[in-house]
DNA sequence: TTGAAAGCGATACCAG
DNA sequence: CTGGTATCGCTTTCAA
């Protein structure tokens, strides 16, 4: 099977097609099993250390790097951590958690994916996910059922971590029960002896996740109680949050929880042009205990969040891959505990 | 076909392999070939609507997913796009250009995949971002050399994307100069009549990237002036800002330009508990026009950044992907103009 | 110590 | 209209 050689390619053109190990052997003189034992520094075979340099100067010289989707169908597994992206843009809190996972998650020699889901809802991006085969998925929010966490189990993965509000049949769960995060909040300011409290919302769509529960978390709190709770919906602009200082006083209210530090920054700026004063006439409390929360006048009160630190999710994930038979747990997490400050 | 059905699997227990074509082409009494027609809808052949539904029936009993490694074996390309995660977490800018990207670039039917490369430099990294095979890699910040663009091209992307101080040979570039950012900011307050210019830089690692270029900037603005520039590292801590604003007035500083508007809200804050009044004593301005900014009492000037648009780079992307002939265009973009508010 | 060859799962060509 | 079959690039067992 005599083969033409191409004609050399421009160098600033399109290279010509990658070479394989193959090609890697055929200029080394060797077989293309030797190739992967040198290569693979496989030890269960011992070869010529002038063979071995033979292999490793041709796999430099052409520039050789093996085909990940050949390895890992051969092979029938991957390292492969999958992350599908969480579809709004995360916060601090979230993008550093994101960081220290990968971080801890590299050191154990896996390797992490985030991936873009797109649109696709629970069940049916359980299926696109699983398409990948990754040995672990780590989903950040509900949304995924029993079903796709089946689907993905069917498919290879080992371990299956839903970062959620509820438990699901089949994988492990942390359970982020953002209620505790309203229900410290409206715990704290019936302490401080306040009775009508507002609680603001973003009208930016994909927050209701978190923001619905830790109304609910606030509704629990005060429930049995003369307090009330108003929803305050309010979107993350200057002037909507002037809007709703502008009828503070209309409201009555002695006490607000706001979704986040954000929140309750831009909503305190604009109490305070109103000359609405904080805590006195109005005690805030945000949630999330961001740097920025030091730096106000009043310095603001705040829900500090314990994430579980991405060591341990990396360890968990680790052991769950090693033994697939160690049962899915649930993993209380989420500490939530009131940082008091000025403000309330 | 008689199919024996099998005994209910154990609800918790490791379910079995996952299925493919060829169980699917059995359980359908087919081949799997058609099968594989079936299942992508190929126009190229026509298949009789009973063993079509007979197919889909079979594949979805077994829940069968198909393999994306195999079939891009197979294909000899994906359509994945490649994004290396960045080594510190990002800020609020940067999630929101990548969640903006990755939904364009979904639109249009590609993958994006966020690939943690874990403390691996420049051309190594290539190589392991190669393994992939992705259709096209985007690079956020530089550090890619020639050679690592070579090696992505040969592996098969079709386009290389860089976003970086620097252009590249073979690969397109997205030309972000900071010393932009900082060349306006000290323009701009030489033009306020500012002379003595303090330059903010973080002492977190990782972030010198930007914050030397920035500093540059501000340097070439003052160069041939009477003006200088001091360096001031400064950790994002309060009891660091504190410290440095203690001591401020023995810099005899009249303006500071800070690394960005998070480290202006750190410092303003500490600067004013000193007493040291913002703009009359000095002027402060921050950069990448957060929402932060215009909360602040006085209101922050900044340095806008105009990045290019996620919808864009897509776009991008997409026609380098198509017509790999097209040539790498280096493309002038992050533009950076001064939005005057109060502090300056 | 090295080589030949059998697959991993999916697809596309060419016969039937 | 449908079924064999070669093939993508790599690993690994078995023979030489």
């Amino acid at each position: 099977m005599a083969q033409i050689p191409e004609p050399p390619a421009p160098s600033s053109a399109v290279p010509s097609a990658a070479p394989t190990s193959a090609d890697v052997a055929r200029l080394a003189g060797v077989s293309r099993a030797t190739v992967s034992y040198v290569l693979n520094n496989s030890s269960a075979v011992r070869i010529s250390e002038a063979t071995r340099r033979r292999v490793q100067e041709a796999a430099e010289e052409l520039g050789y790097v093996p085909h990940a989707a050949a390895r890992s169908l051969r092979a029938g597994h991957s390292r492969m951590v999958l992350m599908p992206s969480p579809s709004v843009p995360a916060g601090p809190l979230y993008s550093q958690f994101f960081n220290d996972l990968q971080w801890a998650l590299g050191r154990l020699d896996y390797t992490v994916v985030q991936y873009g889901g797109m649109g696709l809802r629970g069940d049916e991006a359980a299926r696109a996910w699983a398409e990948l085969r990754p040995v672990a998925v780590i989903v950040p929010g509900g949304g995924l059922g029993p079903q796709g966490v089946h689907v993905l189990k069917r498919s290879g993965a080992r371990a299956v971590v839903i970062m959620g509000p509820e438990c699901i049949e089949g994988a492990h769960t942390l359970l982020l029960d953002h209620g505790e995060v309203g229900h410290s909040a409206g715990v704290h300011l019936l302490a401080r002896g306040r009775r009508r409290i507002g609680v603001v919302t973003p009208r930016e769509p994909g927050l209701d996740a978190f923001s619905g529960p830790r109304l609910d978390g606030v509704r629990r709190a005060v429930d049995g109680t003369a307090a009330t709770v108003t929803e305050l919906p309010l979107a993350y602009r200057e002037d909507a949050a002037a809007g709703l200082a502008g009828r503070w006083r209309s409201l009555g209210l002695d006490a607000v929880f706001t979704y986040n530090d954000e929140y309750a920054q831009l909503l305190m700026r604009a109490l305070q042009d109103e000359r609405v004063s904080v805590p006195d006439e109005t005690a805030v409390v945000g949630a999330d205990d961001l740097m920025l929360g030091r730096l106000l006048r009043p310095r603001l009160s705040t829900v500090h969040i314990e994430l579980p630190s991405g060591q341990d999710l990396a360890e968990l994930v680790d052991r769950a891959v090693r033994d697939p038979a160690c049962a899915p747990r649930v993993h209380d997490s989420l500490g939530a505990r009131v940082v008091h400050r000025e403000s309330s």
